[in-house]
DNA sequence: TTGAAAGCGTTACCAT
DNA sequence: ATGGTAACGCTTTCAA
């Protein structure tokens, strides 16, 4: 069904040189005489030979891609703009050497045979927790790792957002404008893991807001959504049904820009107006946050430089072996139109 | 610098067995009795021991990766949630087949190196065009290719859409709400080629705008833009600054959402009323379009369709050998508030 | 059920 | 500058 390949061997003799002498026309063209490059060349394009990329990397140990690691399928991972904006920021790094990006997703929901069976020169995983067994597979491959939005042991490199500060700013942004009673919506650990257990960044954040929240007449009050347009749609939904009698929510504070771009969709369709009726705020400043109007208030956490961040590193790693442990991006509020004022007196 | 790899030969001598015998425990561990094989698997543990994905590809000829291609860099081409969108049609397949994706963009500009590098099984090479190069090199692979979004040849695998009827359609929505003076942003060519020439869907595109604009007294108003927000940015400044004089332009057709999101932004920043100012439309129906308000009014393309039908093509073909040759996916109106009425005293 | 040996297609090392 | 040969680490006959 599939034609035999042609391989070096084949040129090597039709040309009536060495193996080597091929394989260095391919890869030293310098090293030998033009007339026999010119002549394997035309041998080879006649026919129709290509160099076959996995051997090469077997002698070589060097694949030429980088695996980016995530805890959910494609499908799930990609319907948050946050991992396309990562990637971006991953790939502006990969391009400068030559090395293109595979997308390890779990194979039949067990993320370790993935890491496995994944030909990448390192990986870079993207929430994957330390408790997680998914580690010491990772461990053993011997090629090296990176964890981007984890909370890991010293010796694991890291990239980061400082998650509990950006919260901590953000809940206080928003109690200064006068809020007291605010929802939360947090975000729901992939399924795929432990379901008991929150991911470290949604740790983090709350605790950032609780923190913020602590010395005031302040109520959060908790809800929980996936991370996706349709989450926020649902918890906006909860969210505008179960207000507790005399207390009324007046804003809403998402662990999430795609979560609030979902309660921005629900209030779009229920007339319900963005500050008027209901503030909105979310975390991270994807592209959609800008593009809605109001504008989303969020904390920006600069996702595609800390995407370029994890790719140097990486080929840091790659190239001398070692580099920094750590780095943490300080994130930053951004004020747009989404956060209302509230008068003591409209309580 | 790196530590000598534990391989299956290791794991062979420590457990007193053959090579083979350690493989089989890894892949069929059915055929060798069960004392040996936690024998092994306990020995393989301490030793740390993972088998490497390279030399198993070697020998099975199976890489457990399918390449997306794409003529720009994964941070242009990441740029527009369009990719996005049909990257997680093609994961919902490849997670059925426990394939990872790898993405694989130009090296040193030069499409064909990247092609020649690649470990992976099948290609998915998206907004190729025939003319270029890269097709002679994919052929030669001598691995299974498809192609999105191309006018080929007939015997080469495809996965389109409609999109010259797609945009006759649109036009003739925007004609029946009375516009007639229309601008029409058009997609630049990725610059990495040919630069003179456009891409077969835009030239699809153009063509099925000026068609349904030939017989009445409409006049299109050309303008071309890169594939992003900024682009439409761009372009919604030159029509505003341009407008010819008398003659107001009343609309601007998008070829693509992520031009008319740019065109929003545009808007909202020069607080221009859309559609009371100006009517905008765009084209594929990506995420974004149904989250800013007014909802874009644009022809759905479904493109996470697009990507599964392009996934299911390709894991036929690896399958069987063989496949459908072209898919073509009808695409669909989808009237949001983008798009105001003009009654002819208004000119 | 287990073992020996032959590939898989390349690159790298050491001569010449 | 060119050639011979040994890896690279696994899977897969074929025998035992």
């Amino acid at each position: 069904m599939k034609k035999k390949n042609v391989t070096i061997n084949n040129i090597a003799v039709a040309a009536g040189v060495s193996k080597t002498t091929v394989s260095f026309a391919f890869n030293y063209p310098e090293r030998i005489s033009k007339k026999i490059y010119d002549k394997i060349m035309r041998i080879a394009e006649n026919l129709e030979y290509v160099p076959n990329p996995i051997a090469r990397t077997l002698t070589t140990k060097k694949d030429g891609s980088i695996g980016l690691l995530f805890p959910q399928s494609i499908e799930k991972a990609f319907s948050n703009p946050y991992l396309a904006e990562l990637l971006r920021g991953i790939g502006s790094i990969c391009i400068e050497y030559d090395s293109a990006i595979t997308l390890v997703a779990p194979e039949q929901n067990d993320i370790g045979k993935a890491v496995r069976h994944a030909a990448v020169d390192a990986f870079i995983a993207v929430g994957l927790e330390e408790y997680m067994i998914t580690f010491q597979i990772l461990k053993a491959r011997q090629i090296p790792f990176i964890c981007i939005d984890a909370v890991t042991e010293e010796d694991i490199y890291t990239v980061i957002s400082e998650d509990e500060l950006g919260a901590y700013i953000l809940m206080n942004e928003v109690i200064s404008y006068g809020h007291r009673e605010i929802a939360v919506i947090s975000l729901k650990p992939s399924k795929i893991f432990v379901a008991t257990r929150n991911s470290a960044v949604n740790d983090l954040r709350i605790k950032g807001v609780s923190a913020a929240s602590v010395k005031k007449e302040v109520n959060l009050h908790f809800f929980n959504s996936d991370c996706s347009i349709e989450g926020g749609m649902d918890a906006a939904s909860l969210i505008f049904s179960n207000s507790s009698p005399g207390r009324k929510i007046t804003s809403i504070v998402c662990l999430s820009d795609i979560i609030a771009l979902g309660v921005y969709k629900y209030c779009a369709e229920h007339k319900l107006n963005i500050p008027g009726d209901i503030s909105v705020c979310g975390f991270d400043d994807i592209p959609g946050a800008s593009l809605v109007s109001p504008g989303l208030t969020t904390m920006r956490q600069f996702i595609y430089k800390k995407g370029r961040s994890a790719g140097k590193m990486v080929f840091e790693i790659l190239n001398t072996g070692t580099s920094i442990r750590r780095i943490c991006l300080k994130p930053e509020l951004v004020k747009r139109g989404s956060l209302g004022r509230i008068e003591i007196n409209d309580l």
